[in-house]
DNA sequence: CACCTAATGTGGACGACGTCAACATGAATC
DNA sequence: GATTCATGTTGACGTCGTCCACATTAGGTG
């Protein structure tokens, strides 16, 4: 099981107000209440002390449960690919087939993005970066969870024949899902900087959407 | 002329060790000294102090010429994007044709992001978004001029047929500079991120740029 | 040239931060 | 019931961004 989840005893912190010197979850409350500071604030800029007082711990407690800031932000990235992966999974599923799903993904994505800034920004953030060595791999393991939504409806949409590729190789897959996934992710980011132009989300991620699927829709 | 350059008097600094009270061309120096910052740690947490030591002044000095960190981050930003347009427009000139010239645009991009990855976050960063209301607008000033290089180079494309669009409106020619902006930022990000798998810069950016190409090109 | 003023740089201070080390508490195990 | 070890607390250190008062000097004015 899960080491976050603790179903029986519960925190001790919600019944009696008179806290007790173990928290019961505290990991659990320092990742909610740093998520909500970033929501807040869009920006994860925040002090682990000020997460530490949401909290209500110490200023030091959290170094029992995450190393180093960094540790903190990297299990924020990681509940936040999950997040996009299950909302990608429930957008895929009020389509049909694979032209529709991939619109479907992709304006969902958009809109993930565009709802929460800062936490899109963080999971892509550059404070993750553990020493050139690209992202911890708990958080690189969620990314490619969240992109495996993208593979799988890419893959049917091949295997069916109902997207072109110029021949059926794993490069050549791979090309369709890079170019698509670049655009999204292109495309939530200016939006969320402002230089997307006037246009609305909802309306130009379905747009631009679309006009990735005229690229590789197979014609009669 | 620009008030950064001062063609007559040298900076004081350069020539008597003896540093005199007066820089000379602080701004200047600051503004160097934060980019190598950027450069050297790829990671713009530099502090204010240390710009201000490597450019051989007290801690203070730079709040002279920057009111708070965040407006070198802006005068950083603003480099960066007129360096970025310089690339892209010499990589423009060395090809020819509209579409020639989109693909060496979107491999340049693409290389300009890899070669610096820091500053090419920097650009698009979120903590130069000063409280909701976007970036300052010099910086989005600075973008709008380099994006004005793929505006142009759209817009000739369009305007010899070479690329289809449904309709000749400006919507119509936006929605493909914005499509084309997205996939390069998208793609670049990626790739920084080591989220575009094994494959390298070169390769995967003039592989994405001419499927890019595929998806507008006026067909027979 | 002498003077004045405004621009520019210095030094010190303050509160907040990340992190370390030493200590306190109490839940789980024997 | 005693012990152990994970978890939380207190205090300290060096650094940071920023504010304030003061020092220096460049450039215009007489």
């Amino acid at each position: 099981m899960n080491p976050h989840t603790r179903p029986e005893t519960t925190a001790r912190r919600n019944a009696s107000q008179s806290s007790p010197y173990h928290h019961g979850d505290l990991r659990r409350a320092l990742v909610e209440a740093a998520l909500a500071l970033v929501t807040e604030e869009q920006d994860w800029g925040f002090s682990l002390r000020e997460v530490a007082r949401r909290a209500g711990v110490s200023h030091n407690a959290p170094y029992r449960h995450f190393p180093e800031k960094r540790d903190l932000l990297a299990a924020l990235a990681v509940a936040g690919y999950e997040a996009l992966r299950v909302k990608l999974v429930a957008a895929a599923e009020t389509a049909e087939g694979p032209e529709d799903e991939l619109v479907a993904i992709g304006v969902a994505y958009v809109q993930f993005g565009a709802e929460n800034p800062a936490r899109y920004r963080l999971i892509f953030g550059p404070d993750l970066l553990t020493g050139g060595l690209g992202m911890p791999a708990s958080v690189a393991e969620a990314a490619q969870a969240a992109k495996a939504v993208l593979v799988d409806v890419i893959a049917r949409g091949v295997q069916t024949e109902r997207f072109a590729v110029s021949q059926d190789t794993q490069a050549e897959r791979d090309r369709v899902v890079l170019t698509a996934w670049a655009l999204v992710h292109g495309l939530t980011m200016l939006l969320i900087d402002g230089l997307a132009g006037p246009a609305l989300p909802p309306a130009v991620s379905e747009t631009v959407t679309r006009s990735l699927l005229d690229g590789i829709r197979k014609r009669p």
